[in-house]
Parts: structure tokens; sequence; C-alpha cells
DNA sequence: ACAATTAGGAACCATTTGGTCTATAATCCC
DNA sequence: GGGATTATAGACCAAATGGTTCCTAATTGT
């Protein structure tokens, strides 16, 4: 044992996060990490190792502490019915830019544009996410089945499609669509998905 | 009148969209650029003046020979009925896949995560081109409406889910998800198109 | 107290970055 | 052919890049 860790990793990679979701990965220098992290180039060097390290913990922290919660929220039987829960996590583009104009997107569809085609430790990360969130989905629309008499299949369909309104979501906010587009895709998607 | 330019521009701007579209803008570098340009740093700086240029151009490339091609095809009443027309727009992402493994995903798409948010230019060309993506969607189903009595208020909700899918789809190419997967997102959003 | 261990900070490094400039060569109009 | 003009090639450049390596200071278990 010896000298303990002065700064808090989880909170230095937080902010690690916090950069590279608005910024992406080249977009953000080691310089800028350094300064928003507010260590010194030794200090992240003995904790991480290199940049890509930190890029990587911080694809990891968005999963437990995004993705994960939104998974379990989607996938929990007290918060609402399946539809409701759906319709909770649907409007989290939406949400997003309404309080507080956060137009940065969401991290993993980031990542997913801009590292999975040429890093394989950030697909196999994105691909992960994308699963869990997915599974999610699909669980709160087989609790919304029987009332509705869908089929298996017909879960699988509306949790994929689900999915991808929700990455095309992400994605148009980001591109600076106004709210008003934003908010009729969200409901028009969730009227679609009420029927059979 | 002086010395003519040894080659053809709009041939070199190609071969900078090629790279653009795989790599990113901060990914592929200006080395990268003039190797794949097959051009001199000298004529590279004379002809666009900075790497952002060749960005630019690179973008206005893709509206026209992409996107504006892609909106006409949707507009276009002798290219088959609406619901067709949708269909083939909505399969690209798919198609591209399927015939030649690409998973590039959309260079628009893939612009408007990594630049949009940082760069005013970027997101002017991005948001005048998925608008033209939507125009053509919503002419296109515009011209089914009629068959299907469907209000201008369905043909507009209709239009812009369909371009959230097909971003969605674009990105989840990119990012790897497997072909069954989109395929199934595909012709389950045609589905629904079908209902009112 | 002390040896072991480790964080922190800064100096340092090679490479690469985007960008400029000059010399040369090619083309055009007169 | 000659003068004007412009493209090309490549040398050149300052700044920034990601990354390493020191040395010092702090904390630990014994």
């Amino acid at each position: 044992m010896a000298r303990p860790r002065e700064f808090d990793m989880d909170e230095a990679t937080e902010r690690a996060m916090a950069l590279f979701w608005s910024g992406g990965y080249e977009d953000v220098s080691l310089a800028d990490l350094l300064e928003g992290m507010q260590l010194s180039r030794g200090s992240l060097y003995k904790a991480y190792g290199e940049k890509h390290a930190v890029w990587l913990a911080a694809l990891d922290l968005y999963d437990h502490q995004v993705v994960q919660p939104t998974a379990a929220a989607l996938s929990d039987v007290a918060a609402g019915s399946g539809l409701v829960r759906v319709a909770r996590f649907l409007d989290g583009p939406a949400a997003a830019v309404r309080t507080g104009n956060d137009r940065r997107g969401c991290f993993l569809c980031n990542a997913a544009v801009d590292r999975a085609a040429a890093d394989g430790d950030t697909r196999d990360r994105v691909l992960s996410m994308l699963l869990k969130i997915e599974s999610g989905v699909r669980r709160a629309l087989t609790d919304a089945a029987a009332e509705h008499e869908w089929s298996a299949l017909v879960v699988d369909k509306k949790s994929k499609t689900t999915l991808a309104v929700y990455v095309g979501l992400r994605v148009l906010v980001r591109a600076g669509t106004p709210l008003e587009t934003i908010d009729t895709i969200t409901t028009a998607h969730l009227e679609t998905l009420l029927q059979p």
C-alpha cells in the first residue's frame, strides 16, 4: 500500500464523458481532457494509461450511468404500464431539448457514428449498449403485449423499430432539428405502437 | 487566361468525400487527403484554400450526387406508386449492407453527428439535406394519401417518422447491427406506413 | 521512524498537424 | 515567340498532438 489517489476517478471519468459526449473522440485533445478532468498529465497516464483508455472508460461509465438505468426503468413493472414506460423512454430526446436545450444527442449514438467503424473496442461496447436498450424496450412491450394481443413477432418488430426511431431522434436533435419536429416524430411513433 | 488545372476537381472532391465518409472530419488528416485525392499540397491549397473547404465541398457534392437524386426518385411519379418509392428509399441502408457490405452509413448522418454540433456551415448543409429527403418522402406519401385516405397531418407524421427511421437505420448499420435486424426494422416500418 | 510504494507535476520528446511560400513549369493571349 | 498568368511540386514552418520519463512529495504498513 502506498499513497492513495487524490482525485475521484469516477468523477474524472464523468468529466471526460462530458467532453467526449459533446466533442467526439478526435475533437477532444489531451490538453482539453487534462483541463476538463482537472488532472495533470502524470496522473492521467498513471490512472488510465492512454487517451483511448479514457475514452473507453467514459463509454463504460455511460453504460452503467445512463444505459443500464434506462434499461432498468423500461423493465420496471412498478414504473407504469409497458407503454407508459416506452413513452417515457422515447420522450428522452425531446425532453433533453425542452428542458435545458441539450442537443448533444446520446453519447452512445455519437460514439457509434464516429468511432465504431474504426475501433473494435468501441463497436463492441456500442453494440452491447444498443442491445441493452432494445431488451429494455422489448420487456416493456412484452408487458403491453397481452393487453393488445401482440404476438412475439410483433413485439420484436416494435422493439427494433423503436430502437431505430430513438437513435434517429437523437441524431436529428444533434443535427439541430426543431423541437416541434422531434415531438411530432415521438408522438407519431407512440401512436403506431398502439396498432396491431 | 493561363495554365489550366491538371486534375478534375469534381473527381478530387469525390475522392475526398469517400475519405470523409468513412472516417469523419478529424480522422482524415491532410496527408490522407493528399494521398487519397492524389494532389500535392500546393494544388489542394490553391484549389480549395483549406481543409475545411474541402470538407464542405465534399458535403455539397454528396448533396447533389446522392441527396438530390434520392429526393428526385422519391418525387418521381413515373418511378412507381408512392409507397413503392418510399420502400425503395427505405431499403437503401439494408441494400448497402446486402450488396457490398457497405457499413459506412450515410455521409450526411455521419456529418450530422460529428460536425453539426461544432460547425455552423456543416449544420446548415445537414439540415438542408435532411429537409430535401423529408420533402421527397412527403411527396411520395402524398401520392399515396388519396388511395389510403390519409389526412395532411397523417402524411406529415409519416414523413417525419420515416426520416427518423432512415437516419436510425443508417446509424445502426454503421454501428455494426446485423443485416437481419436492419431488414426487420425496414419491413416493419413499411407495414406501419400502410396503416391509417 | 523508515522503507516501500505511488500520486503529482513538469520537463521533455518525436511526430504530426494544418498551413505557407518559393521555384519551376505549363499554358494562354497577343 | 514573348509576356502574363497560373498550376504544380515540394521544401519549409510553427504549433499542437499524444505519449514518456523524470523527480519530488505524500502516504502506507511494519
